[in-house]
DNA sequence: TAAATCATTGCGCACGTGTGCATTTTTTTG
DNA sequence: CAAAAAAATGCACACGTGCGCAATGATTTA
């Protein structure tokens, strides 16, 4: 019972063989015979023998090693988002090394820096907008870099993302539909990339047919700013509907509005969200919303991520809309 | 532009010292004169040199890699759990290599072996009974081993748990003061032990007290398994109450009461629920619920972490009840 | 049976870093 | 200014592994 790991060289000395003969017997391909195999296998298997695999990353050059960056982990659609990746990568025999980015909001550049020095292989940005600099690092390093839902203005690097103004469009149209008068678009004061997108698709879809558009954007991203949005907006009787960039801003606006300001949904008020988390469909909710494919989302991140030379650098998700009980 | 990355020679031979130089330049502490310094730190930040911390574990023997296995990452508590985790690993300059265990549902012993071939320096079981095997094995190799909200008999490893039977007493005694006379103990089919301790502590206590206790469990840990419990359940009109081991368990069970089943909650059916969740809070629920404190169980197990010779083996992070509008 | 082919094995180098030790340079002390 | 102390520097080894290369042993072919 040694102190520490044990070493192929100790397993070697045990077995009565040399120490490339135990590297052999644990790597696939290698010539070696049956009776060194078996004894070396015995060897192992007594003394808890367990390749190292930072040393051999070492040479390898392939660490196995996937950083996953990210903030607001607990909240429903990134957790979902990082729970599917983490088993892609499982599957796919990588190591998912995470980075909350919580304490360095704006900036993640340390974070980046720190996964270079562990070299990881490829690095994934679930959210936190990385300086065009880290780009290029991560170019000259020949570290892939995969963008989720967020658009860079370069050509040189992976990024997958949702079709923001596609879906702020269907739920402009259904609002539409629904004969809303005078509509609120609710954000937040984090203004992510994607809620901007998603706002302004709406906002100029509604305006071209002629509907009053209200924007309200305060607060994190998250049920409390949702039901801000909808005790500030709703002291306007005129507004009878809403489209909230995000599922947990809806689920907020949507408990303001009956609970809190009395309205009937969907008869007085229409509300569509945008991610389909969990909670939308739960029974006191049934909210419409606009449906991020999170399983093709990863599935793409995952491709992204193995394929040698990526065909498309830019991958954009289709959506749609999944009709609840919501809007009128 | 070298394909890869820099090393340490590399930055030497620019800089026109020795490699030994720039190793002591990036070692705090190491003794190095200035003049020498900035002429590494220079040469190193013309070629983007970064040290490799793989190789630095090495002969270190300090991986700086904390092993983090769970699963239904994405469920509330658990995602807000490492959320807390990871945030908190950072700040200590402690890396989280995480694992998923959707996969490996039970046995989580392939994945342990796999954190110690990365030569994790401990790992943190969030869910998953691990064998007690494992628990040898990371002895042996000198891995601590942190398991929360879970328990094993043994002395020898750390375990950090919230007081699930005192909950679960407080959970029973105020619904003994709603002078419940037949109650429901809703749980899943997975029966996770704090599950168990849960159900068993509550069913001893209204027992004790003669009040009926009918047993539920099935399917997964989450709101559908709860509506589906509150949906068999109350069709027993004598049900009064009910203890759901689960928040999300307890959320389901309410829908399922107010909406299929017609019952006024309160008026008709108490409900309590465990963990706390933040949806717990949100208007349509004000679910009365027993809170872990997410904070100091996150902060135990962080202490466990970095403590060298660890005073107490098991810890029992006290729990409290918030009341909301869910019990009469 | 001799020759040729093939599988197996061990040696030694490489990967990138930290550090003990001896040596050289600088600073402080008397 | 000389001597002693302190600081800085380079060399070489260690960490644990994979693999190329040459040598050895086993097997097939003519």
């Amino acid at each position: 019972m040694a102190r520490g790991f044990v070493t192929a060289e100790e397993v070697a000395k045990r077995a009565g063989v040399s120490r490339s003969a135990v590297s052999r017997t644990f790597t696939p391909g290698a010539s070696v015979s049956q009776a060194v195999r078996r004894k070396v296998l015995k060897a192992a298997r007594e003394l808890g023998y367990r390749v190292n695999r930072l040393a051999q990353g070492l040479n390898n050059d392939r660490s196995n090693l996937i950083g996953v960056v990210g903030t607001n982990l607990s909240a429903p659609f990134i957790s979902k988002q990082l729970d599917l990746l983490s088993i892609g990568l499982l599957r796919r025999g990588l190591q998912c090394l995470l980075l909350n980015a919580a304490d360095a909001r704006k900036d993640i550049a340390p974070l980046i820096e720190l996964l270079f020095e562990f070299r990881a292989q490829a690095i994934v940005v679930l959210s936190g907008e990385p300086p065009s600099s880290i780009v290029d690092e991560c170019i000259a390093n020949g570290v892939r870099l995969i963008l989720v839902n967020q658009r860079l203005d370069r050509t040189d690097t992976n990024m997958v993302l949702s079709d923001d103004s596609h879906g702020a469009d269907l739920a402009a149209l259904r609002l539409i539909a629904a004969k809303c008068q005078k509509v609120a678009v609710v954000s937040s004061a984090s203004q992510t990339p994607a809620q901007v997108r998603r706002a302004t698709a709406f906002t100029q879809r509604m305006q071209a047919s002629g509907v009053d558009v209200v924007a309200w954007s305060d607060g994190p991203t998250g049920y409390e700013s949702g039901y801000q949005a909808g005790c500030d907006l709703l002291r306007d009787k005129k507004i009878d509907g809403a489209f909230c960039v995000t599922d947990l801003l809806a689920l907020g606006f949507l408990d303001a509005a009956r609970i809190e300001m009395h309205r009937r949904v969907p008869e007085d008020v229409s509300v569509i969200g945008f991610d389909d988390i969990p909670q939308s469909g739960w029974k006191s909710y049934e909210l419409t919303t606009i449906v991020q494919s999170l399983s093709t989302l990863t599935d793409n991140v995952l491709t992204a991520l193995e394929t040698d030379e990526p065909a498309t650098r830019l991958q954009v998700v289709p959506v749609s809309m999944i009709e609840r009980k919501t809007v009128r």
